[in-house]
DNA sequence: CTATTATCGTTATAATTTTCACGTTATATT
DNA sequence: AATATAACGTGAAAATTATAACGATAATAG
């Protein structure tokens, strides 16, 4: 009798450790380009630079068991991953700022691997309204009312310059928006029912920078 | 006599945890938008969501001290994050993807207050070769070299499909590049003497589902 | 000048996360 | 069918990280 173990996730909702999720979040992307039906917490662990406890450990997280001798059934990690993840559950969402990175955003592919559709891009410059991005015309901020509640959006992504992300922020909630996924590079102050995710690009390379000095290889520049 | 306490920093380099990193990226963030002169462990804290010993644990870390009373001086802990973090020093970096993306990063004007310079952009594809992103003319892979040896680079930006990044980054190791930004949503192999940092943008917004589907406001969908 | 207070820096304590160690189980072998 | 083995799952130990507590100190008020 397989699974017989009380997993913790039936007691009501499981915290999972913040570097868990992006743990998992590596599985997800190593695992999507696996090609073998089976795959082991080592090799994982060995392609990951991490240790395969920890793989063990962070799957036992998830409603879902390897088999001994064997290892884990690729597709269907993935598939308990995606649950968790809710790619298979589509969320519309919004772009608010048609400037280079908005425009690349809207006429990126991939996002139906991650469950989102982009439904509408907006711009408050008048030259940009009107204009394509992707099969997107730019809108005007006054038909954000209308888009939210058409498509059910909940998601509002910030591609404004930072100094206009704050007012910006500030009107998707008033509009209904739940959840922020900000490229400006600052902090935002919001409500606490409202969830940001920071996607500070540029600053992402300062770990880089950081480590360049301080690793052997990178230390003469 | 202030300053007695012998630094951790002076006996060789400190390790930064992980999440201290992160927190401070986001200390650097905010503080650059502040206006005063000083600001507060607690305010900080605030505007994070997090707790002051934490902010004062991670500050701690930096050969930098605030004043009782008062609180921190903003531009002298902004010089400590930079200097952390290597933001004064320039670093040329070149992008291999002369897409969407690529020319949205090539365009993107914000770098300077991030000690990053763009020398270059690079693809494949024959019909980009000699277009423009941004100030810079397309290149064909072939001046790799020429490039990384004349600006003297260590850092490669990926922003080609994910199905060539593999490939794409085994070819810049060769070139001598020492430190991998990669935006395509796949786990790239390195030999370990070789730094990446994932931009994995689109797997990010992953937590953000994650996250609708358990907090209370956003269970509706 | 002294007392008071706000806020930092740091040591101690608590909580969390990772690693270890080993029992369990599915498959393969003799 | 019994045995060997590879890899998982998990409870316990270790390590790391976060929180709390508190003494030290600079500014301010009396
Ligand atoms: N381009 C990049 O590669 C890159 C890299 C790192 C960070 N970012 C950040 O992403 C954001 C966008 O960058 P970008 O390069 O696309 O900038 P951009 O200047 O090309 O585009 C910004 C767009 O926002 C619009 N806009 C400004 N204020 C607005 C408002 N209040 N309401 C609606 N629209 C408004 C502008 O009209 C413009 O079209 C910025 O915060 C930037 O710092 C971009
Ligand atoms: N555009 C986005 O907003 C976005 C969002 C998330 C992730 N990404 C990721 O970023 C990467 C780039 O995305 P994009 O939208 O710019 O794609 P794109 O298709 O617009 O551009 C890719 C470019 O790479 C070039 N290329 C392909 N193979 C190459 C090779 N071997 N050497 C050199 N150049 C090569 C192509 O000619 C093309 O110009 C992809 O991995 C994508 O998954 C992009």
């Amino acid at each position: 009798m397989k699974n017989m173990s009380v997993k913790k996730k039936r007691n009501g909702p499981i915290m999972f450790p913040k570097a868990t999720l992006e743990r998992l979040k590596m599985y997800h992307a190593l695992l999507q380009e696996e090609k073998s039906e089976y795959i082991s917490s080592e090799e994982i662990a060995r392609k990951l630079s991490i240790k395969p406890e920890q793989v063990r450990k962070d799957i036992s997280y998830l409603d879902y068991s390897g088999k001994p001798k064997v290892g884990y059934h690729i597709s269907s990690l993935v598939d308990a991953l995606d649950e968790l993840f809710g790619t298979k559950l589509r969320d519309n969402i919004i772009i608010i700022g048609a400037g280079h990175l908005g425009k690349a955003l809207a006429n990126y592919k991939g996002f139906v691997n991650f469950g989102i559709r982009v439904v509408a891009i907006f711009d408050n410059d008048p030259e940009k309204l009107g204009t394509y991005a992707g099969e997107l015309v730019v809108l005007p901020l006054k038909d954000l009312d209308r888009v939210i509640r058409r498509f059910n959006v909940k998601i509002g992504t910030i591609c404004v310059p930072g100094e206009s992300a704050q007012k910006t922020v500030d009107l998707l909630i008033k509009k209904g928006i739940k959840a922020i996924w900000n490229f400006a590079p600052v902090i935002l102050e919001v409500p606490e029912n409202i969830l940001v995710e920071n996607m500070d690009i540029a600053r992402s390379v300062l770990t880089l920078k950081h480590l360049l000095d301080r690793t052997p290889t990178g230390k003469i520049r």
